[in-house]
Order: C-alpha cells, then structure tokens, then sequence
DNA sequence: CTGAAAGCGCTTACAG
DNA sequence: CTGAAAGCGCTTACAG
C-alpha cells in the first residue's frame, strides 16, 4: 500500500506538506499542490483513514444499533441515516442485535439484554465511533437496559427515562387520532377499537387520541367496542369476529396495527360482510402488505425514513458539540387513502 | 480515554505484557494477568482498535456495499451476513449505495453508476476493511461498473463476467422448474409464463425452467401463452386479461414475480374467476406481502439469508487467504405451499 | 510557503 | 516470564 511518505519522497516534500494538500489546511504553493495532487492521482493513493483518525481522536462514522434489521421499521430508518451520513461525510459501522433471534418475542429476560447491549456498545466503542443511533423494533423503555456511554447517543423507535437523552419518535396519539376522525368524518358513530398489547406504549397513546378524537367530535365511548389484542393477525381476527356478533355491531373499526386489521378483513369476510360497504377498517404501519390486501388497506403511514434523517441530523449535532432544545422529537404520520374506508 | 499505558503504570508493568494479556499471546505469569485484569476491569478499559488496526494492518471488518437497503431481498441477506460475521468476531461497515434514488428504475447511466460504486469502494478501502460483500439489487452483470480493487470482493445477488470472481446466487432455473412441474402435478396443461423483463438473467433463467419441466413431463410449449411483463403489477394484470380473452385460455400461470402474480389474481377477480379453482397462480420471490394476498399467494422463496450467510463465509476464508474450489455458487429455492394453487 | 519531529494507542520482534 | 523500543500512517504545533 502506498502511503504519504511515498507521495512525500517522489514529490520532494515534506509528509506535512501532502497531508495539507490532502486536508485542504495550512498554506501551500500552488506548484507544489499541483505536484502533489499529480503524483497522488499517478499512484492511485487513498489516505488511510485509520490512521488518521488515530490522531485526530475522530473516526467521522457513526454506529447504529439496530435491535432486527428484519423488522419491517427498520431498513428506511437505515436509509434515512444514510442519507443525512452521506451528505455529512459520515460513515456507517452497523450492528445487528438480532434481537428476535436471541431473545424470542418477550424481552423479559432483562440480563440476556443488558448483556447483549453491553457487548454492543462495547464493540462501536472499540472502534471509536464518534455517536449512536439506536434503533428499537417498537417503542418501549430500553433504559434499563442501556449501558453507561460517554458518547452521544439518539434513540430512535423506542425510548428512555432519561430526560437528558435524545429520542426521535413519532406522533401515536396524533395519528390515531386523525385515523378515528377520518372515520367519523364518513359518517361513522360505531367505531370499535382493536388494540395491541395493553402494556405498549403505541396502544396506549393511540387509544388516547382515539378517545379523544370520539370526544371531541361528540361520539360517546362505547366500552364494548373496545377489544385489545396483541399485534397478531390471529387476534385481529378473533376479536373482530366477537365485535361482529354483537347485537350493537360497529360499521367501522380502527386497528392498531396492519396485522390485525387484515385479521379484521378476514373475519368480515368469512360472516359475508363486504369491506368497506359493510365495514370500513383502518390500519397502521403502512406495511408494505397493506398495498396488497383485499380490498386494499387504508392505513397510518410512519415516517421512518424521515425519523432516520432527524435522529442523524441531531447526533451529528451532538457530535459537534451543540445541545438541542429539544430533546423528544415526535414526528406526524400521514393517513394513506386506499379502498377499506367508505362513508355509511 | 484510558489507554494501555494507563493500565501498565498502575500495575507497574509494561504495555508489552498488558497487550499480551489482551490478546492471550506470548507467556505472562499467572499473578500478572490477573492483576492486570483486575485492573482492566477497575479502570473500565476498552482497547482501541483504531490503533491495534493500524498496528496489525488488518481491522477485522467487513464492508457492505448495498445497492439499496430498502430493496425487499437486502435486509435479510445483511441479516445472514451479521450472523456468520458476529461468530467470527467480524464487524460490519455499511455503505447503502440508495441507487433508486439516485439513478432512477433504470441503470443506464453507466458513468454515473461507475461514480457511485468508485466512491463506495474508496470509502471502504480508506477505512480499510478487510474484504468486501456487494449485494445487488437483482441479478445482473455489474462488471463494467465496479472499479479495479485489492482486497476479497464476494458478489451477491448480482454477477459478474469475471471468472476469478466469487458471486452467490440462487438457482433461477430449478426454481421455475419446481413452480412449473408443481402445476403439471396438479394436472394443469395450459400452463402460461408470465416473464420479467426481457434482458434479465432472471427471466432469462426462469424461462428455462419453465421449459425444461413442460418438456421433461410431455407438455407441449404454447407461444402464444408466454407473455413478457415488466416485473410490476400492471404489467401481470394487463398480461393475464389479454392470456383470458384468448379461446385457448391458461388454467394455470407461472407470474415470475410476486408483484406480477398480484397483478393476475386481481385481473382474473375482474374477469369473474375464482382463483385457484379457475385460475392456478404461483409467484416468485415469496415477498412478505405475499402471505396477505386473497387468495394467499403460492411462491418460490428465495433463501435470502443464507445467500448473505454464504456470502460471509465465503469472504471470510478469502480473507484468510484460502481460495475456494467452486467460485458461483448456486442455492435453491423452497415452494412456498398457500392457496393460489389447485388441481384442475 | 515548507519541513523536522512528536505523538495518537497499540503490537511485536528482540533481548534478557 | 517481562521490558525497551521501533513502528503502523497519519496530523499538527512549531520554527524558520
């Protein structure tokens, strides 16, 4: 490998020299940078970047955590980051927790966590990364399991206790709240609810701007229209069939998220109702699925490419030694008009 | 930062014997080591390995180069690729190339595309990775597009015309092969092709498999029921209307892509038919939303992630600079057995 | 405008 | 079993 002696030696110059020609620092002749840049071009050099970042103590990349990059959130968020990383010069050093793989769904093995981050962290903090990004699988509390890092770090998709932390997120009770509207702007006064887990932080919020979307537009609260799964289309679709049995039967139903709602198509389906002239349903996550399904879902689209833009924006803020105002930024998602949503 | 020469004073040996302990080289006494561990430990110290690569010459990382990591196949192989890399202690540099945005849906920019990959590869030649795994977004010749380079490249998703050069692929042909005799199986005769575009190795591939299973199984080829699509869904649809206005309808269609299959069941929903009982309809590439479709859509998964698991090994014994027997290889794709598909 | 030299944090013959 | 010292390829005061 030629290295910044060779260029120096075969210019005639010093090693201070080139590398100023390299850096675009100090001042040199106009002759000798043409002379330099000449020899470089002529001997195909590429500084080693490894190098210089153990001098100057700053590698210019960036690590992302990211708990499964096959979790359908995931590779825009990536995506997002690369592109504000690229137009900041910025390399990537990935790490994939592969969380699922180890840990199966119930993350409640917390030692089995702490550990896995620890050797995560470690291992970007070994190759002197200049910040993080941490990327969740779903909004919850990492904080406990978070080891102690001097280096900025932004979490994105999930959250922290912390107060002094960064997190970019976006909007739950905002956008359910623009979904149930939508339905009662069509007409809608028997809207029910098929939640996810009760102890997610997305069911939570989203309920609340449903309830606040009923309350606001005059819709009385029906407790029996309000079932709570667990994400799955099993459940969507069980819990779709009970609301369809009822005497009081909603016309419309708000899922909370895309899985479920397909569960919610099938089971209208099968008891020979039509989506949406019999029942009009709304998703969430804008999957890419949700384009294919029969009829096609309407849904709440998440801005995970634009999340992954702002959390970059922000570290590369923090890196440069700025503070931010503030701290959790929360993002607006945008309702995608496709045909399971029809006035009554 | 402490450092090692922190670690040696406390103990009061030198950074020789404490690098030692670190790497389990050379021979240190026993009561040495451990008092250095402890002090390792006490000092909360993490080796850099900016440094120690410098020093060795060898980092230990491995570049992605990823045309477009939101691309359906990508985050899965790069999966793959994280689970060998992390068994072999190997981190990942990620370079996403975001070529749709960039360069639009065709590549015929060849200057620019050159451009783009010269940058990526001197991105990750400057931080010095060890060897280099370039993920394709579907299968083509990117010879003429990648630059002229000195360490292990191993090509996925995507060739090269270079017989030295290492590629992992899947085996197109066999897979059109099992989709096409799976519905002669089921007593289909007339059995149309639905193909991508023209030039790719993919429709090129698939169609020999196609024929090669009507041939081996005594079914006489139909021109006039090979149809070439451009891979989107209007293309399917618009295909498989003009495969049912014909006297000589298909009962069965081979739609070489997912996208495509969606464009046939929902042409043949218009026409009145009942997919499968009228209309069998396999697809390709069993993309996530495959599973969501009405009918649930029968397709060829490709083994996405043990391609990127390959790929890994495959790099990581170059790397070591062992040369491999078998330079292309070739995995084989699975049935995926849903509803779109019946016997006649 | 240019160069000599120290130093970033490690590893590794070499000597003892 | 342990240490002194050179060196990986850069950058950056400092001096001239």
């Amino acid at each position: 490998m030629t290295n910044i002696k060779d260029i120096a030696k075969r210019v005639g110059v010093s090693t201070a020299t080139v590398s100023h020609v390299l850096n675009g620092t100090g001042r040199v002749g106009e002759d000798t940078r043409k002379k330099v840049l000449h020899v470089i071009d002529e001997l195909n050099y590429t500084p080693n970047r490894i190098a210089k970042s153990l001098k100057v103590k700053k590698t210019s990349t960036l690590g992302i955590i990211a708990e499964d990059v096959t979790v359908f959130n995931t590779p825009s968020i990536i995506d997002g980051i690369n592109e504000v990383a690229e137009n900041n010069g910025l390399g990537i050093l990935l790490v994939n927790l592969r969380i699922f793989h180890k840990m199966g769904t119930d993350f409640s093995d917390k030692d089995k966590l702490r550990k896995l981050l620890a050797q995560a962290f470690e291992q970007l903090h070994m190759n002197q990364v200049d910040g993080i990004i941490y990327i969740g699988t779903y909004n919850r509390d990492v904080t406990e399991a978070i080891p102690p890092i001097q280096i900025p770090v932004v979490y994105t998709y999930c959250k922290t206790t912390n107060e002094s932390d960064y997190t970019v997120n976006y909007d739950d009770e905002e956008a359910a709240y623009k979904a149930t509207k939508h339905l009662i702007e069509h007409g809608h006064k028997k809207i029910a609810l098929i939640s996810g887990k009760v102890d997610s932080v997305h069911s939570h919020e989203r309920f609340n701007g449903y309830c606040r979307a009923l309350k606001e537009n005059g819709v009385t609260l029906e407790p029996c229209l309000i079932k709570n799964g667990d994400w799955e289309v099993e459940s969507g679709y069980y819990l779709t069939k009970e609301l369809l049995d009822e005497k009081n039967r909603p016309t419309a139903i708000v899922a909370l998220n895309d899985l479920m709602a397909y569960g919610s198509i099938k089971a209208a389906k099968e008891k020979g109702l039509n989506v949406p002239s019999d029942l009009s349903i709304i998703g969430f996550d804008n999957r890419e699925f949700s384009a294919y399904t029969s009829p096609e879902l309407t849904t709440m689209s998440i801005p995970l490419h634009l999340m992954g833009e702002k959390a970059t924006y922000i570290l590369h803020e923090l890196i440069n030694g700025k503070t931010l105002e503030e701290r959790e930024l929360k993002l607006y998602c945008e309702m995608i008009n496709r045909n399971s949503v029809c006035k009554i």
